[in-house]
DNA sequence: TTGCTCCTCACGTCACGTGAGGTGGC
DNA sequence: TTGCTCCTCACGTCACGTGAGGTGGC
């Protein structure tokens, strides 16, 4: 005699929730091999499991029900073999959509990290920052009033082509034209955005006006430099400097530093973490050389954090 | 002047929706900067790109909208952090369940591949199977109606508990228990579930009647050893071997070969893949000891694809 | 009569997509 | 008048989830 399940029964074994069945048979996916003739009753037999189990996994890897009721009406194996070898390439794109998602919440949870941490302060040992720790000794305290020169590793990121501005323009037009221009360029505007400025003369005589744009994207073309960094911070809408890029020239002719290369604007808070503009944070950094050793450069490297923003 | 644009631009430039940005508008997670006051259009600022494309990103991460709207309301650094925090170990698990169905279809793809190429007939080379090619010399041809020897790479499952049979009993009930039971001993019913004989001799004396049911898991704790195995095939509904055991045991007689260790029982084409029952094709597979060498054993393995189920 | 399990039917949900019909400035 | 771009509003879609009200056998 064959044995069969009531709904409720075949649902706790298949772990498929009764409502689901009662779609799936309402749809015509998937069907009680019989019914009860008494009162209408779903009658499920055992080794239907087999199937439903099967139609959980094709509609798990996000294959439309109705796709999969065609395939089960008139399956063959080659007919399955072709829909799941579709079906592994549309998973791969979804993995890989997936990780890319994860890869720009990654960047974006660095810089806010930073930044919520930076109201508190970090302690700096040899350049290298680390986070407030009582047993470990000297260094001095960062926040965001301080200039300071910190070690960096290497960054990588894509430039977006030259901004020009137009007379009166302020950042919205560039903005503009370098999302425009994104697509062409392969820019992933997802990732952390930040002003470029070709050199500390550019970025001091027009600080709201970063020469391109950059996206932080971690598989991006080029990269910054590791080395150590002028670092200076300022709270404020997106390209109000204000007294920044002169209090950073000027630690830097104190300090006998030369700056060189471009000047990197990175927004830690945005309006994506801020609703006030006038709170927003943005760091700025460029590279610099030393012209003599400053005192207190030891080796400590102890919990060392080289790889912040 | 700040230059504003209208849904359709900053649709492109954002590479969403016009009626995505509507919905979104409408449901008050995310509105334009301001509105038309001659004509009602919408109209958004080019900044607000940072902020729509992070929903983009946290919705892709699939966070429910409404927490995204929550958490936008009264944003803070703190806030977006724990909030990014908890999706980051959701976005694991839906990671690794994709890559569990991919395992699952992996599984399943090659049993039906397997029992496909069956029909047009394997080439079979000192005792491992290749795809038929003309290029190779010597070596048979396998198909379903053949019984041969073939080597087999180790390979994992987990067992299921002692089946039962009941008086009169066919495979229903002990199927079923194997089911209910699947949880508590952590056995994936979505992959190609086998029989299991303890020996030869149950299988020729209750071949329809397994004394375990097992499934193909990757991750399972048993392996099916790497060696020599005497292989046959069957066409039929679940449980139904026909003359199959004893063709099978007459082989092994015939050509000196000693059966060793479980009979495993494989449906590459099950009722996934085939509407018949009676077209049902199962493998049948045991370790096997040759008391003497055959003839023709090379060494030959270009093309070999040994690690078919 | 009371539980209990099942049934159907209707409506809700989520994140949009798709017209239909209307507006305002060139 | 004709296009064109925008608007609102209503309804559809997908894969279910959630009651409401009813049934049948103990």
């Amino acid at each position: 005699m064959k044995e069969f399940l009531t709904i409720k029964k075949f649902s706790e074994l298949s772990g498929i929730e009764e409502s689901t069945l009662r779609y799936y048979d309402e749809i015509g996916l998937f069907s009680p091999a019989k019914r009860d003739k008494e009162n209408n009753y779903r009658l499920y037999s055992p080794e239907q499991i087999i199937a439903v189990n099967f139609i959980t996994v094709l509609s798990g890897l996000n294959i439309p029900l109705k796709t999969i009721g065609e395939m089960m009406d008139k399956r063959t194996p080659e007919g399955i073999m072709r829909l799941i070898e579709q079906q592994q390439k549309q998973l791969d794109m979804e993995m890989q959509r997936l990780r890319e998602c994860y890869s720009v919440i990654h960047e974006r949870m660095e810089l806010i990290q930073y930044g919520t941490r930076l109201q508190k302060g970090y302690k700096v040992i040899d350049g290298w920052r680390v986070d407030d720790d009582a047993e470990l000794d000297g260094g001095d305290y960062i926040d965001e009033n301080s200039i300071s020169i910190l070690k960096r590793n290497e960054k990588a990121y894509i430039l977006g082509q030259l901004n020009e501005f137009a007379e009166g323009e302020l950042f919205y037009e560039p903005f503009m034209r370098f999302c425009n221009s994104a697509k062409d360029l392969r820019i992933n505007l997802n990732y952390p955005i930040g002003g470029y400025h070709e050199n500390m003369k550019h970025f001091l005589d027009s600080p709201g006006k970063p020469n391109r744009f950059f996206s932080l994207d971690p598989t991006g073309n080029l990269k910054r430099a590791a080395g150590e960094y002028l670092i200076g911070f300022k709270r404020g809408y997106y390209g109000e400097m204000g007294d920044l890029p002169g209090r950073m020239a000027a630690y830097a002719t104190e300090n006998a530093l030369t700056v060189t290369g471009p000047v990197y604007v990175m927004y830690l808070h945005d309006e994506i973490c801020i609703k006030e503009p006038t709170q927003y944070l943005a760091q700025v950094s460029v590279a610099v050389k030393r012209k003599k050793a400053l005192p207190g450069s030891g080796t400590y490297k102890r919990n060392a954090k080289p790889n912040l923003p």
